[in-house]
DNA sequence: ATCAAGTAGTGCGGTATCGAACTAAAAGGA
DNA sequence: TCCTTTTAGTTCGATACCGCACTACTTGAT
């Protein structure tokens, strides 16, 4: 008996609707993004390197890519430019030969420092277009959205039986 | 006097949550997708189909390129995929000679067809997670902010004096 | 008619994303 | 100890996205 009547279902050309404008927010919101960010930076390397300052850095690049829900190979792509920019330091994994360890530099602290910056005046210019209580609330059922989407493509291990 | 008080400026942090789930969404989404799509076929060529059968074909893939709010060399690559793959025909536009106009095929008609019928379970499955309500609310939102985000990057011509 | 300015599309180079296949090292069992 | 399996990371090839610069055509002014 299912105690929870799943209050009318949605048409999926509903949530259709909602992936694309999903898709073409993020495109816009990337390219807002990425035009204050230095010439040839992209949003990946600033994500890694604010991800690093806001957790913490020494986390295994599987680690990282996990985080951020991209296969590793990107992870490697991401994480070899910006060591090629001098915004981290990779160095061997004491505990595992096989592996390595993500480390900030100064140069990437201050990246991300300018990075923030030079993007809060967008970020204020959303505010004043969608309230506080507006972006709450959208961020809420983004969340509720992206938590499912996650379960659903990994299927939690040793959920059955 | 303000007769609509900018009801509490948002923290900047929170709009970049905003920004920062939409990206993980979209990216988790897009692989969703892709994943019953024929091998090779990606989300843009589904996307540039299906606009052509909602609206209308015979659009210039300059038109195609605002209507997605990509730049127009993104749209000269999707569009000459599109075209390898059959889905759709590039005809020389009789009212500019610079420009063309694309044309869906049989082929691109069926494609999407069956897109559509191998897509369904997955929008069903989102339905179970988020009600009806939620999803309309959510896209409402979302609405908001890409109108936003179109006016913000891309200032209309002539709105000043 | 001529020429300057604007517009549609393409080519090129660089970054991003991702699956498949590979190397090297760790883990676990016989 | 030896060997099989698993795991961390890289390499490779393919598609995607986008800014810059270029060609070809249209438009508008003289």
């Amino acid at each position: 008996m299912p105690e929870t009547p799943p209050a009318t279902a949605p048409d999926p050309r509903l949530t259709f609707g909602i992936f694309n404008e999903i898709g073409i927010i993020a495109q816009l919101s990337r390219t807002m993004f990425e035009a204050h960010l230095p010439k040839g930076a992209g949003l990946p390397h600033f994500s890694l390197v604010n991800h690093l300052v806001r957790v913490r850095d020494g986390q295994t690049p599987l680690t990282l890519a996990r985080a951020f829900q991209v296969p590793k190979t990107t992870m490697t792509h991401t994480v070899s430019g910006a060591v090629a920019r001098g915004w981290v330091d990779l160095r061997p994994n004491p505990d595992d030969g096989r592996s390595k360890t993500v480390w900030l530099t100064d140069a990437g602290r201050a990246f991300r420092e300018a990075a923030i910056a030079s993007l809060a005046p967008d970020m204020t210019q959303v505010g004043a277009a969608l309230d506080a209580a507006t972006q709450a609330e959208l961020l809420e059922k983004l969340t509720q959205l992206r938590v499912f989407l996650d379960a659903y493509r990994d299927p939690p291990k040793g959920s059955s039986a």
